[in-house]
DNA sequence: GACCTCAATATGTATATACATAATGAACAA
DNA sequence: TTGTTCATTATGTATATACATATTGAGGTC
């Protein structure tokens, strides 16, 4: 009866492509522990039956089940649920502007300082520079409301962004100047708590040791220097919050 | 001539599949800033000509390109590059032994103390139980050769884990007892910098008040709030580190 | 001009088919 | 026993084809 069929699809229901609809279906069994790691899934052919369709379709599906890491796919075996990898995951990072706003807080940009310079040791290092190279250094400040929230430490490469000379950086902060004009292909951040020295902590309005969260981000464009941020949140008013399902590397 | 598709293909190169070089193709194209946010890239009948290939074959190469958020697909109107979603990044966490046997050091594990109680109020917060539920505590501390590297404070909701009601955590920690064990669906964590209080400093064998770098991870399995651990990484001795290339979400 | 209709178009999904490739295991030879 | 050969098998990749679907733009009507 067509009952049946009906019933698979109700009728308020958008329907969802049939490779769709396959990896989740595997995926729920995977996630639900019913196939614990290790087990074999039905082979293509097997599930091109049972859900009545070509073998191309489930192939679709279990690929980007293999993408994504949650199978194991080899020749002549068979595909089989992985072991989740440790206790790996991830975090996304946003920019300060939106992290601002989404505490529902006015955001504000203020420009502390703003030198150009022939490229110290440190600076070499900070941007993994090899050659001696000038650089923009620049401090400013992020505001959710009227308190300081993070504090911005950052240096520019002149060699790989030559513009970032004739930009006073008073009105636009250098992170959303830099996104869009240099298509970053790496980059490296780091993650510390530290107790703040005394010239942040100034700036910051707050007493010097105070512990904060310090993110560290390196970019790098097709292997040049890009950029070198620290930015220093006070206290333990800011917390980086990450969601996701697992999706083991 | 035959030369110039041998050339095409250097004898000692693995030839990749040819999804694979046409996605790779467009994603230098991107990532260099050849083809600027906004660009409309060919059509895919175009690109099937100029690869002489099948549509297909371009298809698959865009449909990964566009999950992965590099460009976005319109019907009857092409493709076109994103504009890189600010700042955002990924940041991959690893499992604490892993972390300690990547620096080289001799790994070893302590239980501090254990103990089952029926959830108080605060329990209930960290696990995110709306029901009254009996939970095991447990705190303890993971050593990178003779130092205490980490201190854990972590809650098991029996409802979800009855068998942790039989296990001592002696031997074995309560993370790696975990997984394989609990499949788990989601996940939360909370990275923030804080001063260490007066009884997590006495057992890391540290001041008070030492800034300290907390990572917090709450996780469910199928919605059952299954634990909650609270990493507390003494002094800042310890740095989260991650490389990435940018997937814009 | 505002509105409707409709053909054109690019992507989305699925099929049937084909051959390549890696891995397994059984049959067979030294 | 050890090693080799070889057919089998499941996945990997690619093609040609088909129809669905969303969107655009042109043309016609009120």
């Amino acid at each position: 009866m067509a009952l049946t069929e009906i019933a698979d699809r109700p009728a308020g229901e958008d329907a969802p492509s049939l490779h769709q609809r396959i990896l989740s279906d595997i995926s729920e069994k995977i996630v639900s522990g019913e196939w614990a790691p290790g087990h074999r899934i039905p082979f293509e052919y097997e599930l091109s039956a049972t859900y009545n369709c070509s073998r191309m379709t489930v192939n679709k599906a279990l690929s980007q089940l293999a993408k994504a890491g949650m199978i194991e796919r080899r020749r002549r075996s068979g595909s089989f649920v992985r072991r989740p990898k440790s206790q790996a995951a991830i975090l996304e990072i946003h920019d300060i502007k939106t992290e601002v706003q989404a505490l529902g807080l006015p955001y504000r940009y203020q420009l502390v300082s703003r030198r150009m310079r022939r490229g110290t040791a440190d600076d070499r290092e900070r941007l993994g520079l090899t050659e001696p190279s000038t650089v923009i250094a620049l401090t400013s400040l992020h505001f959710a409301g009227h308190r300081p929230f993070c504090h911005e430490d950052r240096l520019i490469s002149l060699r790989t962004v030559p513009d970032a000379e004739h930009e006073a950086f008073a009105e636009i902060a250098p992170g959303p100047w830099l996104v869009g004009r240099i298509p970053w292909s790496v980059a490296e951040h780091r993650i510390r708590a530290a107790g703040v020295d005394a010239g942040v902590a100034s700036t910051l309005d707050i007493d010097a040791g105070t512990p904060s969260l310090v993110v560290e981000r390196q970019t790098w464009s097709a292997d040049q220097p890009v950029t070198h941020v620290r930015f220093t949140y006070a206290g333990d008013g800011h917390t980086l919050v990450a969601r996701f399902t697992p999706a083991q590397g």
